[in-house]
DNA sequence: CCATGGTGTGTAAACCTTTACATATAACGT
DNA sequence: ACGTTATATGTAAAGGTTTACACACCATGG
């Protein structure tokens, strides 16, 4: 029982008194072994408490139950909760979560491609748009793989996000809808293509609403903190200001509220702020920002089960799977003012 | 060379020309074959792009390079920089991480003593201070373990956390240092073993000061928001009233400033408020919270490493360690006011 | 009664390493 | 020259599992 060394098949096998291969089918594929037999089988395991070594299984399938998740930055608030996703559906499926992270440093990047090299993973999941490989992206033999957030640059790899174009959207038809017609984007069109398309969305309403160039206000940050304190002090320097701000991304918008706050305004009365992302601290601001949620929890389930679906079939069924976010009305916007500059 | 196999050792022995004997040992023994031999082998083993397989590898040896690291919440902000230190330390000596977060939930607790069990880690790293198994914890073979941030219920696992005694005391001295003499302390004395040891370093520090029984205030709360908000609440109801709040943590701290802010108060001019951790809203605060900060990267590294010992030793050198936390001093603590109420 | 097929089980090979042991060669002292 | 020792390499077993193949048995249908 609590022997120094764990329970091999043999044993179980020994005390079932059948052979090892009877073992194996039993919790395999227990429709091929007689009931009596299934029976004295399942009560060994029981007595032995043996539990199969899954080094030898990987060894002899020639694959692993374990999926290798790569993140440039596991400090990401959006990463913990999409990880719960990912683990859920993996595990439900006996797959097993491991994790690695780059801090994008393509050394370390080399480190876990040798790690899929050697069979330690069946799948990958990518939380860059990058093969975070360095210089040998290219001929890398990748297991199946399924990208999160973005598409991997690498084509050929499915991946799961959000629909940052109708989640933008959803900011500024609120904004719309209060009353806002002078409504600025403090954007972000380097770094993420993600930042891009929720540009696409700030757009896309303005048209939809009617409202012209002359209306728009484009700044463009880095989606940084800083750059939205930033975009302030560069707006109010010019002669027109927006009555509402909306934000690529919460830092941003964090960062546009404090400018605001600094120079002595009271949001939402004299300006409204929206973000995206809602990031853990959104709700502790003061006033509460109202932002667009991710989903995060949703993606990691999916990206997970078309991980596996690849894992099985071999085809993925769908090439790009984009979820729709929600807006969180929290108190960073209202109607605009009337008495305003 | 992009062959649809990977090469095993008996390939690289192929084109060296010699036994796969050798080829192992030019690896992991290089002392032990000769000059132009391990040279031969060095170039197979480019030619092939081998990498050993380390499913192989763990069977022969009876262990696995995976460590296993099992945490009730993978969203808790200390979480993410502790798994920094860990996965560095790790790294850098062979090992890779494996996470399992538990949700507080036995059953899943159980999957991950199967997992233990079937060998697939040689290690185990733990974030909570019983053990995750249920009742099947006290049965339970465990590999080499180490504790994090408390110790573990079940003697004998040496851990690695934070003195937070000394962390309060600083927070406590900083009050005292500007003037303070009334300190409610907001604590918590049932969830955490750390929260019992805050109210000590409080004690102590009040002691130090000389600062009678009739200027302390204790409030036993929760440990969360909503308990800060409720114990200002309650305070307000009694007679006397502190001028500083130092809180067992930083969710108390926010909800604190909460309560006051609601009751019209400013901070720190009306009241000082300080936190423990430094979560990452903590900076976000209006005002800024200043608290003590969990040394969290020092911490997975101090915990790898030890566990990394038990892992050749077999003993642990020491059986806890405690690492000293930095006064993170922001815009909440100021001189009481010398009007009020 | 025999041919056929289905069902349940066992045998043994394979997966890829590491390493104890054996062996071959070289070096050295006498 | 020969025994002794050190050095370098090879041989083969072992680690725990899965599964193709073979086999035994029984039922069925003719």
């Amino acid at each position: 029982m609590s022997n120094s060394t764990p329970a091999t098949i043999e044993d179980v096998a020994r005390i079932a008194n059948v052979s090892i291969a009877t073992v194996s089918r039993a919790i395999h594929m227990p429709e091929k072994v007689a009931n009596s037999t299934r029976l004295k089988v399942n009560q060994a395991i029981a007595v032995t408490g043996y539990t199969t070594n899954a080094m030898a299984r990987s060894l002899r399938l020639g694959r692993s139950n374990m999926i290798l998740v790569v993140a440039p930055d596991i400090g990401d608030p959006n990463f913990s909760n999409i990880l719960i996703g990912l683990e859920n559906e993996a595990r439900s499926h006996g797959y097993g979560i491991l994790i690695g992270h780059t801090q994008n440093d393509a050394q370390r990047g080399l480190e876990y491609l040798k790690f899929l090299n050697s069979n330690q993973a069946a799948g990958l999941i990518l939380f860059t748009g990058i093969l975070p490989f360095g210089h040998q992206t290219m001929t890398a033999r990748l297991p199946p793989s399924v990208g999160v957030f973005e598409p991997v640059f690498n084509g050929g790899i499915p991946y799961v996000g959000v629909d940052d174009v109708a989640g933008a959207r959803k900011a500024v038809d609120l904004l719309i809808a209060e009353g806002h017609r002078k409504i600025a984007f403090i954007g972000d069109s380097r770094t993420r293509l993600a930042y891009s398309r929720r540009r696409m969305g700030y757009e896309a309403g303005m048209d939809a609403a009617e409202i012209g160039a002359d209306l728009r206000i484009v700044f463009e940050g880095d989606g940084t903190v800083e750059s939205g304190r930033l975009a302030v002090e560069q707006l109010f320097m010019r002669d027109t200001l927006p009555t509402a701000f909306m934000c690529v991304n919460d830092q941003t918008a964090i960062g546009v509220m404090i400018g605001l706050k600094t120079r002595g305004y009271d949001i939402p009365r004299d300006f409204s702020v929206t973000g995206f992302d809602d990031v853990p601290q959104a709700v502790f601001m003061t006033p509460s920002l109202t932002t667009i949620r991710q989903p995060r929890t949703a993606i990691g389930k999916h990206a997970m089960a078309l991980l596996l679906e690849l894992l099985s079939n071999g085809q993925p069924t769908e090439t790009e799977i984009l979820l729709l976010p929600d807006l969180v009305v929290r108190n960073s916007v209202s109607a605009p003012s009337r008495v305003r500059r």
